[in-house]
RNA sequence: CGGAGCGUAGCUCAGCCUGGCUAGAGCGCCAGCUUUGGGAGCUGGAUGUCGCAGGUUCGAAUCCUGUCGCUCCGACCA
């Protein structure tokens, strides 16, 4: 490709709307702009780029036997209803309506559909397993857009759905699948691990999301260093608590006492009540599915929202409001207690997290407000009606496994793998014949990977002062030959249309700066955009018989004019080599 | 939706507080000359419904009200 040919608007000042590194770059280099928040128009080095990226998942979705299908953005709300998404994952549907005035949405992902084709085309056991993906564009009513690509209205994804006999071949399906995404990072350059995740609204009973550490990611992940354990905190438990929690018991009896004004865990730790925050049991009112529930927790923890979903079956939780905290126990936030003695509502379900299990010489809300109890011990003091962990994981607590230290840190979800059991497929009727004539559901997977959330991933990763780092595989083009005259008489010129006939023949992908730019211009916006490799062709050098190969962040070298293009396709090979050594055999 | 901030040239921004002359700068763009190894120099030029609507005022980019859009923080996710 001729620079001049295509069209590369790299900008010299950083627009105002970008905030992290690689929205900026995306911006700033030409490959996308922005028509409003959460939509992008893809310029031509940005489908470079994101073609490439496709080719790759598409080449490991093949291998791994998925099967490529094309699914309707535009969907009949129907059959959201039948899987019950319509209301559970109402938030992120778009609704459009056609001149009849009929409802129809805009697919974000595409269980449904796929179930339903498999209830229609599959049922016989001598059909599984199948698994059938696609490329396209999603839609989600995002509540709030945000850094360019990551989080977008319209966007790319990968999406698969595997059919299976039962569990164990289900497994053997997710199983490949992670394989084949652990291939498709490494391929594209790309340091993503799995992490243990929470579920969420998908459904399923089993999950791993890829995670790219970065600071600007959204997601939270915890690990121990052994590379033995890593979860998204939504899901990461630990030990427990670093402080023991006191089990001793210390008066026969809970103690009512005055406590105005503290309406916090750290106030009642300050002086002069000194009730250091592990011998609180914070009580929280919350609303699952419309109906209040009490939580407690350990004053020095936070709840876990996930967990509290995931361990109340509810699809939808939200902290109750003030109103509805004084309705259900008759005190404000900040002197809430869930002492038997003190509780009004009667059908008001108690969930408590483990931490507090055995606990003795606790202080609690006495849900009056200005008095709190002491001495409570809440097997005696306290009915719970279920114990689980509902408690956030907190840096340095230990591994349940290795019983090392745990760390968090940051991290980009690029890919998710579910394993979903029957969910969609008795809800939808996905039924097959076993051996024996007798039916039963097919046992579901579904898989994704945010394709145009992976590519500003790698430039998240990859970049420095001068712009993005493309690793190899994933660059727009691989060399940028940088001719510092363009007079098509002159020798770098001719040298230049010489390497760039010559390389593209031998399959090297190849863009040709013929600007008439001054040499400082032309680097500049090579390194913005960064080419893995920049040709440099200047009188100079080529006066003494050398030109130069300019790796983007690494070191200039010459090579004799006769050995550029072997050179620049040896330097190719060696790059590409180094990459395939990255990726797991399968 | 809650909180904060911003809308002035293609881009980055000044001007607004304390209303007043012809609305500015840098970059970019166009023409010419010069220059040619890290975003050149000189000369000349084009470019604005000051987000929109209403109000106050002799007079509004500036003050007030409303509205739309964008960005950031929080809840959501590939």
């Amino acid at each position: 490709m001729r620079w001049t040919q295509t069209f590369i608007p790299t900008l010299k000042e950083t627009p105002a709307d970008a905030e992290i590194a690689s929205h900026k770059l995306l911006l700033r280099a030409g490959l996308v702009r922005k028509l409003t928040g959460g939509l992008y128009t893809f310029l031509p080095l940005g489908v470079r780029v994101l073609r490439k990226i496709e080719r790759i998942v598409r080449e490991e979705m093949d291998r791994v036997g998925a099967i490529e299908v094309s699914i309707p953005c535009l969907q009949p709300p129907d059959i959201w209803q039948q899987s019950g998404r319509y209301t559970t994952a109402a938030e992120v549907l778009y609704h459009v309506f056609d001149r009849a005035k009929k409802e129809w949405v805009l697919s974000p992902t595409a269980e449904e559909v796929i179930t339903q084709l498999a209830a229609n085309e599959l049922s016989s056991y001598r059909q599984l397993p199948r698994n059938f993906y696609q490329i396209g564009v999603k839609f989600r009513d995002e509540i709030r857009p945000r850094f360019g690509l990551m989080r977008a209205k319209e966007f790319v994804m990968k999406d698969a759905y595997s059919f299976d006999v039962n569990d164990a071949a289900a497994m053997v399906s997710y199983r490949k699948m992670y394989d084949a995404y652990t291939r498709i990072f490494a391929r594209c350059g790309l340091r993503a691990f799995p992490v243990e995740a929470d579920t969420g609204v998908i459904g399923g009973n089993y999950s791993h999301e890829f995670m790219v550490p970065a600071e600007t990611g959204e997601n939270e992940v915890v690990y121990c260093e052994s590379g033995q354990y890593a979860a998204n905190i939504e899901k990461a438990t630990s030990r427990g608590p670093l402080a023991g929690t006191p089990t001793a018991s210390t008066s026969p009896a809970p103690e009512k006492f005055p406590t105005p004004g503290v309406v916090t865990i750290d106030a009642l730790a300050a002086a002069p009540y000194n009730v250091a925050a592990h011998q609180q049991i914070k009580t929280l009112v919350y609303v699952a599915d419309s109906k209040p529930i009490l939580v407690l927790l350990r004053g020095d923890d936070q709840l876990n929202e996930a967990k509290l979903m995931a361990r109340t079956g509810a699809t939808q939780v939200r902290p109750a409001t003030a109103d509805e905290v004084f309705a259900a126990l008759g005190a404000h936030p900040g002197s809430l207690g869930a002492v038997k003695t003190t509780l009004r509502v009667a059908d008001l379900r108690i969930y408590a997290d483990r931490a507090l299990q055995g606990a003795a010489g606790m202080t609690t809300g006495a849900n009056d407000d200005g008095f709190h109890f002491r001495h409570i011990e809440i097997a005696r003091d306290i009915e719970v009606n279920q114990w689980a962990d509902f408690r956030t994981v907190q840096a340095g607590e230990l591994d349940v496994e290795t019983g090392q230290p745990l760390k968090i840190r940051r991290a980009i979800e690029v890919g998710h793998v579910f394993k979903l059991g029957t969910k969609y497929s008795e809800k939808m009727n996905a039924l097959y014949l076993d051996e024996a004539g007798k039916q039963h559901p097919c046992v579901m997977g579904c898989y994704g990977i945010g394709v145009t959330r992976t590519l500003q991933a790698i430039i998240e990763q990859g970049n420095d002062k001068d712009g993005i780092l493309w690793p190899l595989p994933t660059a727009p083009f691989a060399v940028c030959l940088t001719p510092l005259s363009v007079a098509p008489d002159s020798a770098p010129m001719k040298l230049a249309e010489q390497l760039y006939a010559e390389l593209t023949a031998r399959g090297a992908e190849v863009i040709l700066d013929d600007r008439d730019e001054r040499p400082g211009v032309k680097f500049k916006d090579a390194d913005l955009i960064g080419f893995p490799l920049r040709v440099n062709l200047g009188e100079k050098a080529m006066a003494r018989g050398e030109i130069e190969l300019k790796p983007r962040g690494g070191n200039l070298s010459f090579v004799k004019i006769e050995n550029v293009a072997t050179a620049i396709s040896d330097w190719l090979a060696a790059e590409s080599a180094r990459y395939a050594a990255a990726v797991p055999s399968a």
